[in-house]
DNA sequence: TATGAATGAGTATTCATTCAT
DNA sequence: GATGAATGAATACTCATTCAT
């Protein structure tokens, strides 16, 4: 959709998704109606439809907008290290710090993950977050600090550790987030190292 | 729902469970109806509502299958080894084998553990999970093989690992099982053994 | 839709169709919802879509039943006359008696001509029932009692005759179906024996 | 409404008239909606309710038109003709012309026809329409060129083929203009000749 | 005159579930 | 055990119209 707002329509705009995004987050994308936004602000359905083509469309802006913001955390964590193996960590922090306070968002970006309609979005956030740490994980192999292996795979290996352990002890066991960070990091840079001493590679054979 | 079934009936509640979980992994359990799944098995809806209270329900007993599947292949694999590591990295290798030749029990596990409604039982059936690798994971420390660490934070580190690992490089880029393997491995022993320089724990702070 | 329809089944549908049909004929399509048509029968909504994909469908099955019904009427009105000119002013008749005795089909048909959605279906059926006419037309010819002319514009003059004066003479007018019948044979078969002395052919030019 | 317009005001309300004319002559009035109109003229949702009371109000309008410049047209065709049956002639050829001059309006009349809301105006026109014609028709019946018969019939006799073949044999088999009308006179004026050799006049029945 | 914003009843359609047979 | 039929609340979305500026 493309139209001309106004201030008022982008405070209106504005609004709508952060009220929607709240509501995605609490009851799911597909239990929650529009009916319950518009309801839930007090205005007419034309609004919602006036601002967004679709139910579709408000919550990939709403990924789209979490994306960014993330990003842009990130990056300002990182931008005046040049120790790569620290930039990983400054990432891996900030990372945590900015879901610890977007809670709504972590909570999206995990379902529309599973849905077919959003996941190559997200697929594509992550690649770009992937290939962030993975300049940084070459660096680092290249200064000998970090074992051999596939950048891509470490890069998406951190990503896995980090989202659990936010899920899991964040939001279920509400541990601190530097708590959280510590074991994070710890994990992701021991990781990174990796383990020479493979016991059984293949041993076990498929069905 | 408590019904003394024939072996007739045992056959078509198994039909109804294994059609209805392709479905949900195909089209995602929102969009696909109960009617789409008694169509595609060519049956009256009676019949579904004859063998299951309702949509979630027939849901939940898939993931409670797929669960009680998934634990008892990794049980086997585990069970004749002594050495604590091995013993994880068995499990390891036995879960994405496991999820390798079910891929559609991936997708469901995924978005169920994002759906309120089911995601308790998801939840619990990770945390047994990590718990089983919890306890080799205190062998591996009384050992001295694995640092000191958290036990629970660093099984679900390895889950955290596995999932992402699995889903990006086995079902996204088609790697080879024992691959995935491999690389799911490295990291995670790597991970267990930690990294003793954290640079800058804390050091960032909250928003 | 493909449904096997019990007999209960099949009566349910016919309801569904006549008071469609005459909600249709009354309101017209568009403005004629389907919840007015599941209300003024009583019966829930489902019921509605359980025998139809949709409302444009449960209009084209009542178009559709319509041709058939005119047109079979059409074609025993004129089964034991061997007499061309005979049998194009028994069809006259037979169609005026028909529409007479169908009204709601009347208003129904001329609507669908208009809609881009419909009008396929109604040219369709025109054609058929032009070729009827057609034929008998040359066959006038051969036996000149018919001028000579293309068959089908005749064909068409014919139905154009008949639906006006049906509307005006029959619907407006509320003339009998008798002396509206004569009129159009009256004038449809002097048309038919043609105009020698057309005064200006092409004398007017174009715009 | 009645407003007073600036020229300026004037060529807007052209401008909106002329194009929903085309817009319901392309899909139809219901499933045109003035937000359509106004986007596809680049103005805002205002200006439409400035020059017209509802959506309605400017189909009328469109209508109106439509019959004033047609009437205005078969008029002027027939101004310098004082031969009743050449009046007639000509009246149909010239609006078989400025049918093939306005298609857009050929779809809307015929719309309208089947519309309740608009079908009073429409007919109101064809009754104008048919006047006229059934003045010349006395006329010609008078000096003994036309066969007795009732002249409104025999108008309306004449308007329906007219119609008829227009859409048939003009829009839809995309004959030239001229050879429409040869065909429509021909047949009309045979057609008002009548047939004195009624075959089966009331022979067959009612129901 | 004109705009963007807002209204809210209305639309077709879906779907989990129940019922009668 | 199983079927076809029925329910009816709910859903996403539309649209003629009005309002504030």
């Amino acid at each position: 959709m493309v139209r001309r707002l106004t201030s008022r329509g982008l405070k209106r705009r504005d609004q709508l998704i952060n009220y929607a995004a709240s509501r995605f987050a609490e009851n799911g994308f597909h239990p929650t109606s529009v009916t319950e936004i518009v309801n839930g602000l007090g205005v007419g359905k034309g609004v919602f439809y006036w601002y967004f083509d679709s139910k579709e469309e408000i919550f990939i802006e709403i990924l789209r907008g979490a994306q960014r913001d993330l990003r842009r955390y990130q990056q300002k964590a990182i931008e005046n290290e040049s120790d790569p193996v620290a930039r990983i960590e400054f990432g891996i922090r900030a990372s945590i710090i900015w879901l610890a306070n977007h809670p709504d968002f972590f909570t999206l970006l995990q379902f529309a993950a599973t849905d077919e309609k959003f996941s190559r979005l997200i697929r594509a956030g992550e690649e770009i977050a992937v290939q962030d740490v993975a300049q940084h994980i070459r660096e680092g192999i290249s200064q000998g600090r970090i074992d051999e292996g596939d950048p891509l795979f470490l890069g998406h290996a951190i990503l896995g550790v980090t989202n659990q352990l936010t899920r899991v002890l964040l939001f279920e066991k509400k541990r601190d987030p530097s708590v959280v960070a510590d074991a994070v990091v710890r994990f992701a840079l021991g990781g990174l190292r990796g383990f020479s001493g493979v016991i059984a590679a293949g041993a076990m054979g498929g069905k």
